[in-house]
DNA sequence: TGCCAATCGTTGGTATGCTATTTATATGAC
DNA sequence: GTCATATAAATAGCATACCAACGATTGGCA
């Protein structure tokens, strides 16, 4: 009958997820009021002090547009601050102030919390192999995605972190 | 290294997951201009004809208020109607119109394409797999939800199609 | 029966998420 | 050196998503 095909439609079940994810974030991280893109943005420009906000949103997989006002609002919450560049005036530098590099050791042991919970229901082992088949659905499927993650970047500054500011290119 | 941590964290697979079912969603369907909110709603106005709209919004996991303005596109679209209930006048009875009937019946047949499509990375028994641990994480820890699913309500119409309009309340 | 708590739909407020376009700046081919 | 092309950021517009609160209405029960 077709009311159990559409609860059993991958799409009402990721996106079911994804919901209880986020309320989960929420519940855990609400006493520092942070949302979860403005969490994924913080910790980014943590991990690449001066990042531009298109390589910022090309890492963290936002659209760069939903990224300005996020950022608005992290400037006003004074965890980060937004400078022109010198040499290219198009640019802007991300860094974060010493109270958004407090708020980050707050919330991860929050985030720790929260991710055992939302795979608390599967055993261990099952948790192990939840996690490998959702990478590689993600990997895989990565450029059907609106604002794809671009795995340069990503290689980049996993392999060395201290690239200035890689600047390679996506796009088909 | 915590770039690898982040990109690790359950929160934010799950989030790209969604995002890359949408954009599915959207490639296979366009020629139809639904988003797939829309198509919850139509689908489910669908299976339970007369249906009001707190009970829709808790058989498809929704916010009350977010569904409001969804309906008024599709009144707009013509594809449902909503009337005034005659005996209790808080309720809007919602139906789906001949052209409603219509679009859904051209869209099921893009989003089976979309299903398979995002599993395509899997083996087919890891799909099966993958399928029965996302329906298990999402059916225990859907009290989490900020806009849980009313299984009470979802069970009533699995079992007896024709009550005619369900009215359990849920809560804890 | 009268009233009060609960229910339904709506509104206002905040924050995403995306497309398309605009503005400012930089760069490469000539 | 100039100009077409490319890129970064911002803006406009549309559609979710959620919470808190409100007005109209209803049903339960003292």
């Amino acid at each position: 009958m077709s009311l159990e095909k559409f609860y059993s439609r991958p799409g009402h079940l990721i996106r079911r997820l994804n919901q209880i994810s986020m309320a989960l974030f929420f519940e855990e991280t609400q006493a520092l009021g942070l949302t979860s893109v403005q969490y994924a943005s913080l910790n980014m420009i943590a991990e690449v002090p001066g990042i531009d906000q298109v390589s910022l949103s090309n890492m963290i997989a936002f659209d760069k547009t939903t990224i300005v006002k996020v950022l608005d609002r992290l400037v006003d919450k004074q965890l980060i601050t937004r400078s022109r560049s010198e040499t290219d005036r198009r640019i802007n530098h991300l860094n974060i102030t010493p109270e958004g590099t407090a708020l980050l050791k707050e919330i991860h042991p929050m985030l720790d919390r929260s991710d055992k919970r939302i795979l608390a229901p599967l055993s261990d082992s099952d948790q192990r192999k939840f996690m490998e088949m959702l990478s590689r659905l993600v990997q895989v499927n990565n450029i059907y995605s609106r604002a794809p993650l671009d795995t340069s970047l990503q290689e980049d500054l996993m392999s060395k972190t201290r690239s200035k500011t890689a600047t390679r290119s996506r796009k088909t």
